[in-house]
DNA sequence: TGTCGATATGCAATAATAAACATATCGTAA
DNA sequence: TTACGATATGTTTATTATTGCATATCGACA
């Protein structure tokens, strides 16, 4: 047997995830749901979005639902009725979060990938 | 009802995970993994890290298990019997996967945090 | 004013994960 | 050669997370 990382190398990838979450550890906000709010706000509704992403809407809802309590105030607008049914975008708060998030993720994902990539060198020595 | 994250900012924390994985996402090693094998190498013994962790024999057990299976080499040099019962210490690949890992995770932690500064810094404006 | 499709929500079923229980094996030192 | 405590592993029970099903509500518009 090869005591060497070498040959298992190119099969290793790199997976991570960063959220916010109260002080419990609940009420947790992170990739999945920066994910949705932009799709969203892209799409212009819940149901789109979570057609999108293969999400189920009742468990989309419960996230969305799960942000919301937290902050105590609304990120999305959300309309009932009308002939298209309904539809939703982000507040004002919504943006704003969106877009502090897609500036933190900015920041750390280049990092991040560039620190795996020597790992990877690391361990070929 | 306030529209501000302003007074919600303090009781958010911050979480991340990096592993990881084969192409289907399995045969994770990541932070547990991590943190346990320096225990282990600590310690000396695969119980006395969990002990100290407060994590069940078993499960650990079956963690490592899937590392060495990934690798197709043990990390760890595992010895049964004796008065003490048993012994474990880290392999010479073990050491070098470890210090890979001690060596990426330096390279990203600060910079994570540091972004998540920014972010609440930015959701203040 | 009836239709439509999305929002809104409860609840049962199911899957995925982790914990708990049980037991066998090993080898050294007394 | 027996006792000890850690390694090694199967099986089962709990916990939690996710899915799926069902159903109510809403309001612009035809």
């Amino acid at each position: 047997m090869e005591q060497s990382f070498e040959n298992k190398l190119s099969g290793i990838q790199l997976n991570y995830k960063i959220w916010l979450s109260d002080k419990d550890g609940k009420g947790i906000l992170g990739d999945g749901k920066w994910k949705i709010l932009k799709l969203i706000e892209e799409k212009g509704s819940i149901k789109a979005a979570c057609d999108e992403l293969g999400w189920t809407y009742r468990r989309t809802w419960g996230s969305l639902k799960k942000i919301e309590t937290f902050f105590g105030f609304p990120l999305l607008e959300k309309h009932r009725g009308g002939n298209d049914g309904g539809t939703t975008k982000l507040t004002q708060e919504g943006k704003k979060f969106v877009m502090a998030f897609d500036r933190f993720h900015a920041s750390v994902d280049s990092v991040i990938v560039k620190g795996f990539d020597t790992l990877i060198k690391d361990l070929k020595k």
